[in-house]
Order: C-alpha cells, then sequence, then structure tokens
DNA sequence: TTTT
DNA sequence: TTTT
C-alpha cells in the first residue's frame, strides 16, 4: 500500500544555523531543534521534562532563510519527513544508519524581535527548493516546492 | 517557547510484531515499518524510490493489539512522537543517542483480509496505557491515553 | 478501511474565550481562530493573504485553560479533529450541516508576556477531559485525555 | 505570529470523483469523503460510531488522477488545509460562509484491486498544479505543488 | 554537541 | 534486520 510519511516539530533551535552550499549550488542547512515534552507523572505525584534534540535537514530558500533570519533559541515549526540516513562503517566495516528529519516547510514563530535582524519575515513559510544540481551530492534526497509560494523570487 | 512533536506515517510492517512485558506487566511492541517515497527525478528523468526503516514502539493496549491482529507486511497508520534515546557506550565510553519514534496511537490499515486471523478490528483505532507501573523499566517515557477510546476494556 | 481525522492549527484568536458549563459540568469554550496564509502569485506578480476564521470547541480542562491564560490576539496550536455539526432547520425543514474543529489538545505559543496575565504556563500542553456527564448535552462528542498529561490537577 | 494550516484525512470516497474544468483549463474535482470515529462511551457502556463528511477541492493533476483512478468507496489519505469560502447570499442578503477542505496532496490506500480498472498507481502521491489560469475563476486559491513529484509528467 |  |  502507499505511504505517507508526516513530521511537525514546534521547538527552539539549539545553535545558529549555518548554511552551505553543495557544489552544484543548492543551499544546505542542518539546524538543531530541541523540542520539550512535560507531563505530569502519577507515581512520582511529580511534573517531569524530556527533551527531544533532533537535527533537520533545510534545503534550498528555506536553508538560506533559516541562516538570515534565525539564531540559537529561536522558536520555529518544521514540516518535514522521516529519512534514513545509511552509510557503511569503516572501522566497523558494519552498515549503519541514522533517522533523520528532512525538513520540508518552516514556519518562524515568536515574536521575532528577541532582538538583532532576524524580526521581519514572520508571516512568511519557507520551502525547500526543487533542483537536483547533478552534483553527486546527495540533492537527489530533497523534496518537493512550489516557487508560487516562495517569498522574493 | 511551547513544543509540539507529532509524527504521522502510513508503512507497512517489515516482521511479525512481537509483544513483550516490562517487570510491571505493562506490553512494550518494537514495530517495523517501512515507509515509501517515490518522486520524479527530473536530472535522471526517471522515477526513483526511496524507503524509510523506522522502529515505531508501541505501548500498553495497542503493544498487544499489535501483536493479535498484525503480521508482516500488514498496512497501518501510526500517530506518534520523536524521541530521543540516549545512553552510555561502554565500549567508546561515550554518550551516544538515537532518534526512535514512540507510537501513541495506531490505525490498521488495509482490507484485514489478506490472510490470517488479523482481520477483526478494523474500525478501531488504539491508544496506549497511562500506567507506569514503578517498574524501572522506562515506562516513564510512554504517553498519554484515554480509556474512553480503548476498545473492549 | 479504517479512518483518521486530523486537524493542526497555528493561529491567533479572534475574541477573548469564554467558558461555558454544560449542565453536567463539564467545561465547553468555543474559541475563534484566524489562521493567515500567504503566498506569492504568479499571475499578479504579487504577494497574497488569505485568512482563513475556524471556530474550535474546547472541552474539560482546556476550555477553562484557555479563558484564564488567553486573550484575544494570543497565538495558540490546536491539534484536534473535523467534525460534522447537522441538525434541522426549522424554518426552511431542512437537514443543514456545518463543519467544525473540535480541539483535542491545545499549546500556548508566543512570549506569553504580552501583557496581561496570561503568561504562565507556556509549556504546557492541555488536553481535554474524558467524562461525559450524561446530561444529554452533547458532551458524547468529546474527545480522549490523559489525566496524566494535565497540569495542577 | 506566522500561521500554520494541516488537515491530514483517510476516509472513504462518498460518490463517484468527477473532474471538470476551469474556463482556463485547470482540472478540478470536489470529491466526498466519508470519515469514521468510533469510541467506547463509558456511560451507555457501549462502541458509538460518528461519521464526518467532508468535501474536499483538488486541484490540477490530483483532480484528474482522482477521476481517472478512484470510484465511490475506495479509501484514501488527503493532506490539506482549512479554508473558508465566504460569499452573499442573495436571498437573505446576509454574508455566508463554509469550512471546507482544500486538498494538497492526495494517496490512494487500499489494495487498489477492489474491482474496475483504479489500481494502478498505488504508490503515487498526487500534488496539485500551481497555475493560476488567470480565468477569474477562484484558482487563486489553489496551493502548492511539485512538478518533479509529479508521476508521469 | 544542545533550546525555552 | 527490512515492507508493498
Amino acid at each position: 500500500m502507499a505511504s505517507f510519511n508526516k513530521v511537525i516539530l514546534v521547538g527552539n533551535l539549539t545553535r545558529d544555523p549555518q548554511v552551505r552550499y553543495t557544489p552544484g549550488g543548492t543551499a544546505v542547512n542542518e539546524i538543531g531543534l530541541a523540542v520539550n515534552r512535560s507531563w505530569f507523572d502519577k507515581n512520582s505525584n511529580s511534573r517531569k521534562e524530556e527533551t527531544t534534540f533532533v537535527d533537520v535537514t533545510l534545503w534550498g530558500r528555506s536553508a538560506e532563510v533559516a541562516s538570515e533570519y534565525l539564531t540559537k533559541g529561536r522558536p520555529v515549526l518544521i514540516e518535514g519527513r522521516l529519512q534514513l540516513d545509511q552509510w557503511d562503517d569503516k572501522e566497523s566495516g558494519q552498515r549503519r544508519s541514522k533517522l533523520k528529519v528532512v525538513g520540508e516547510n518552516m514556519t518562524m514563530l515568536g515574536s521575532g524581535n528577541g532582538g538583532g535582524q532576524q524580526g521581519q519575515p514572520q508571516q512568511q513559510q519557507y520551502q525547500q527548493q526543487p533542483a537536483d544540481d547533478g552534483s553527486g551530492f546527495d540533492v537527489h534526497r530533497q523534496p518537493s516546492m512550489d516557487n508560487e509560494e516562495m517569498p522574493w523570487d
């Protein structure tokens, strides 16, 4: 049967975003997100906290926007999908894998005036660039986008 | 700012589910899910496929239901959240971590009569048990539930 | 086949929330949400805006929390489901219906100190009360909840 | 603050889909979906059912695909957003409005061989066409799409 | 490696 | 370790 793969996260950035570019010129940004959960534990009769730290890979315009407008601590909403990175570990000779999140859409939350220059585009939603730059870089993993939805293009 | 953490997956089971029980008696089931994605790659001018294999931890009643009604290959919809498992690697002495999915709700898809005994409860949605059994087992990680929504309880 | 029904909204309150109570004592709160969308229209070569106004029905504790901590303009994240209200129109004698959103979870967003008294419980997520109060009031429509997740109970 | 607007539904078609075309040539399809919910009611100590009937507007390629491959009764997963249709009622002279769902993505579920010709493209996910055809028809309301994700294009 |  |  057909599949479906959706992740929606609201959290705070654990570091300042930093764009890089693939050899083919596509922007990439692996942002760090801290997603908190708190619940009341009946056994200990106390409130508990747990934080999930997630790395989210942004591509294209949203990769750039993250660097331009976001800093450590800023709240953000990410819509994306799970992706399994797989590789051969040269050390152990074993096949290894890691679950990641690919961000397909980013919405900046917060008042946007927490300081610095990042406040402007609060009503925007940033989607990814579609282009596979044919560079051999793993750009083929990047998902869909809609130019019509892109700001300032 | 407050957080939000939601994962919604539709995929096929990669193995027969197997319930286990915590020392305190809580059911746990780590099911394997294969979630496919296919897209048209403009560069190669061909359709591509990529599969994400995800382990989903079910708790309580849904852990049991998975074993009772599902088998390898069956389609299922999972609603849950990302969770970071963290531990100390004795080998390397390093802190390690792994992103996982905790299933908070399970919906069986498919005609349900693909064979075997699994077909009955197609209209049901299974949620988790709330109880922390105080066993020291990591049951404290399990989330919310609503008995009102539980079948046959 | 089994169904799934999920709505996730981030928007701003269009009015101050007001709790009411059913004859059986269950809290209800129909909050108004403004959800904006902006996109770039290629034809007119300009940015466009569209707002969706949605009424969201909250039950139980989240109905109360909304009134205690939120005011007009505050940003909020709602997780819920679509529900079809159906009734007979006495005037026309016709069967009528209206699509609504039932909120199953509410997360307050924003710095929380935008003014007034509403700022405290920023890290909380509020779920609904399960109880059907047997009042004949349409409380049977309210969904799941988990006391374990409730603050201060 | 920025907004977010997401609807995810799994249900069965209540009628055979029928594509229409706008004057500008854009495909539109308003499909009917039945989304079931069942829960255990503690008061009556019995299982209850409730069905939400939702009209979902599909645009572009997914509008066509729906007609080509789906028939009444087929299960489908819709990802979309809420939209408020507003108009002036000539009869009453009043401003009226109706909440609708715009489908941005459609995934066909089910074995796909329940009969007829609809079975082929089970692994596909159909997204909308971006084009505003400038016809004056309310095509401006249609959302994002990614040609790269379109099959057979 | 971590955020509020 | 992998499903359709």
